[in-house]
DNA sequence: GTCTATACATGGATAGAC
DNA sequence: GTCTATCCATGTATAGAC
């Protein structure tokens, strides 16, 4: 699909017309392959997100994360798009609710299981406090992204670093001393 | 002024005439006092702001942002304009660009003095360490509240305080490591 | 099934009268 | 300073050709 080519290209107030003269179509031409509007802009999410897929270990993660996040700096319509779909997604029953539900359930789990790939199963307080941490990160994540937005000379990936580089420090810690707790019980 | 009921109450798709009917006016009669809708939707922001003026020492300081962010739970439209204004602002001709130019600034200077308030003078490179942290700092507030609006359930202060915690630690370590190499010098 | 053409409702913006 | 009236763009829905 020539989806997302307009997409990348700058998402300001473009209407469907638009979309469909630069798709060689028609406005219902357009219309036939979405519900809606919101639709539209959250499948292009979608696609974004099937092309950025994660995997690997934890370390590989985080190299693909910082990679995709520099990657972002060619397609500030896209980073425009996400951002506004989140506002929208305080709406349950906006389109875009049920991608950012199932983004964030996706995204958890996957750092979740490389995590543990090579370790033992955790106890159920180290798990949430590594929900937490995950949280925190993907949140630090989206929060840079919308700053670069408003001012492009932000360093995103190097501030990510920053923070990864004290989150792992403070996650060992903190986690020796559950486990030693633990051991105590 | 009556402005921010409606807004505190739920931005949602609302339109300037809905907004002018609550203020007991016609369309004409609102934007004679805004240059655009986008304008309006600007100083809301604004207001908001000036009211929830920081100021203190640091911690007192972290611990007023803790209050305002969950002081936020109760007006998700605010949350909902001020994420949907930072994707405007991509554009720099948009007026929330200044808008955020001006935030940005402001926390930062407001940040930095009250840490330097009892010390001595930073070096170049400790200044830049410290608005990088900053800078991280406010973006996971920022994307803690964005990821909010999808999922009621997370805990915007909670996780807030996580983050606070460890980079105090990190960052009391980084400096020490730099004011040692500047005594070495 | 896939597309074109058209009609309708709504929202932001503007002009001009009082 | 506030109103009425109007204009234009846009999202959405429908009818109908191929």
């Amino acid at each position: 699909m020539a989806l997302e080519v307009f997409a990348v290209e700058g998402y300001r107030g473009t209407s469907l017309r638009k979309v469909a003269s630069l798709c060689d179509l028609s406005l219902a031409g357009v219309m036939h392959y979405f519900d809606s509007k919101e639709d539209l802009l959250v499948q292009i999410l979608r696609e974004r997100d099937a092309r950025n897929e994660i995997s690997g270990t934890i370390e590989e993660q985080e190299g693909r994360l910082a990679d995709i996040l520099g990657q972002g700096h060619h397609e500030p319509g896209l980073i425009a798009l996400y951002v506004t779909m989140a506002a929208a997604a305080a709406d349950p029953e906006h389109p875009a609710a049920a991608y950012f539900h199932e983004r964030n359930a996706r995204l958890l789990k996957i750092s979740e299981d490389s995590y543990y790939a090579d370790k033992p199963a955790p106890s159920a307080e180290e798990l949430q406090y590594l929900h937490a941490v995950t949280r925190m990160v993907l949140a630090t994540a989206d929060g840079l992204q919308q700053q670069w937005l408003v001012d492009r000379s932000i360093d995103v990936v190097g501030t990510m670093k920053l923070l990864m580089e004290q989150t792992h420090e403070a996650t060992e810690r903190k986690l020796e001393t559950l486990r030693a707790a633990a051991a105590d019980a």
